[in-house]
DNA sequence: TATTGTTATACTCTATAACTATA
DNA sequence: TATAGTTATAGAGTATAACAATA
């Protein structure tokens, strides 16, 4: 491919990716917000494998454990977690109340539906999808 | 599609794209880098068809007019760009210098380059991926 | 000594609001 | 009155470093 040929071809197809991610992003904010929930927050939640020490969920963040204290706090101040001592005593295991539990389907569920990948793609095309966003990752 | 499955399937595409979208920016500071110029300053160089009042990169960015005014301000410490003022003396005009010049375009050649969606995809991959990309954007 | 979680602090990206100078 | 750019300030998301308790 000639150099500025690539050129565009690289701003335009590096813009659908940015465009495509910040779609999906937004669709995963809109349904926090309507389970009234932070985004971050609601994050974490979908995230949680509930009972789990605090370190694993910076692990599926992939984030600071420092990022996680407050996330974990504001999950147990809106009712969706308890945080409590494990047999090591250093933890504390995040686990999801009756509450948290609903939540957590709720949200699921609503992605399933409504997450732009799922709403917009056949099974097919996702397929297809997934080939190419992997190859495109490969190589780094 | 049955719930469970497309809630892990949309966790999973998303996921790839986020990351797709990442890497994508990653190599772009990583060039950036390498340029010597901060990784907005770079973007803003990139955006800029000089010479241009500095509204219009607001506009190519799409972020707020105050967002601009310390780029250009960076812009024009690191001898990129000259600041004069228009003949409508509220606006003032972005010129690339001869340095600017440069660099941008050794930017360029090297996005032409590395992008990933130049580096790891053929011609008939991207033009599948920009279809799919422009699909799942279309609705919202 | 190494690890879990906490705290304080700071950095990046970006917006809002209020302002100045033109138009 | 509306527009271009500036300034001050703030908020989101996240990291680093130092620390306490425990292993």
């Amino acid at each position: 491919m000639s150099t500025p040929n690539a050129l565009s071809t690289a701003r335009h197809l590096s813009q659908l990716l940015l465009s495509a991610a910040d779609l999906s992003r937004d669709i995963f904010a809109e349904i926090a917000d309507e389970a009234g929930v932070p985004v971050q927050t609601a994050r974490a939640l979908c995230l949680l494998d509930s009972p789990a020490p605090m370190s694993q969920l910076a692990t599926k963040f992939a984030c600071d454990k420092s990022y996680i204290t407050p996330l974990a706090a504001q999950l147990e101040a809106l009712g969706l977690v308890t945080r409590t001592p494990g047999s090591d005593r250093r933890t504390k295991l995040l686990e999801l109340t009756p509450h948290g539990i609903s939540v957590q389907t709720a949200l699921g569920n609503q992605i399933a539906r409504r997450s732009p990948v799922i709403a917009s793609l056949s099974d097919d095309e996702r397929e297809t999808l997934e080939l190419l966003l992997t190859k495109l990752l490969r190589n780094n």
